[in-house]
DNA sequence: TTGACATGTCGCGAGATTTCGATATAATGA
DNA sequence: TCATTATATCGAAATCTCGCGACATGTCAA
């Protein structure tokens, strides 16, 4: 049996957690994702649907990639990124529900 | 039937989602909203328990209600604030589940 | 080998965020 | 009223982030 001060965050950890939290809390980095989840996408078709310069693209991936939340895969001179933590797919779920727009009007 | 570009958030809805979750993604904050969603509490409260001064945690909350995570309720001179957005709860556990410590080890 | 394509890296300047002390407001009790 | 307590606001300094152009690397096809 829990008690709930078992699921009380340590602070190191919490700082990681906003860690990646910022690396998400970006519009772009959210599209990418959103399509990530979707299909597997080189960095040049992320950087096109995103509509920003593919060195850009690459750079937010990276970022992704840096605190966990993504995997690299090579073939050829493409590189297809996809989603690593499983969690982000559920945290994605949450965000979509949220704020998509054809949702039962909650708040605002 | 939903497909899936059904969800696909628009662009201005996906900026908003960015900001919510940037202001979420803060150790202090995501620790306040832990302490929040257990129980009642004083900005004092919450900023002795997040060893912060108290003018600091006003800060704090004042962004996350200001984004429409918390609201706010006044007793006396005591203000206490509350998660408003049941989105976040739902956050919380999945930032929870992958950040507690006693987690059989999955990344890292 | 050469050229083109796909991706990645570097460093800059503008602007945002964090932290903090100082100060302000507002409610309470003596 | 006056002092105290609780919370909020302001403004400055340090730090971080964003978007970008310029350049670098790596892969392929001819």
């Amino acid at each position: 049996m829990k008690t709930r001060t078992e699921t009380l965050i340590d602070f190191d950890n919490l700082r990681e957690a906003a860690e990646c939290l910022r690396t998400l809390a970006h519009p772009v980095r959210l599209r990418m994702v959103q399509l990530m989840l979707r299909q597997d996408l080189t960095v040049g078709q992320l950087a096109k649907a995103c509509e920003i310069p593919s060195h850009m693209a690459s750079e937010h991936l990276r970022m992704m990639q840096h605190c966990g939340l993504l995997a690299r895969r090579q073939d050829g001179r493409r590189i297809y990124y996809q989603v690593a933590e499983p969690t982000l797919a559920r945290i994605m779920e949450c965000i979509e529900n949220r704020f998509s727009d054809n949702r039962q009007g909650t708040l605002r």
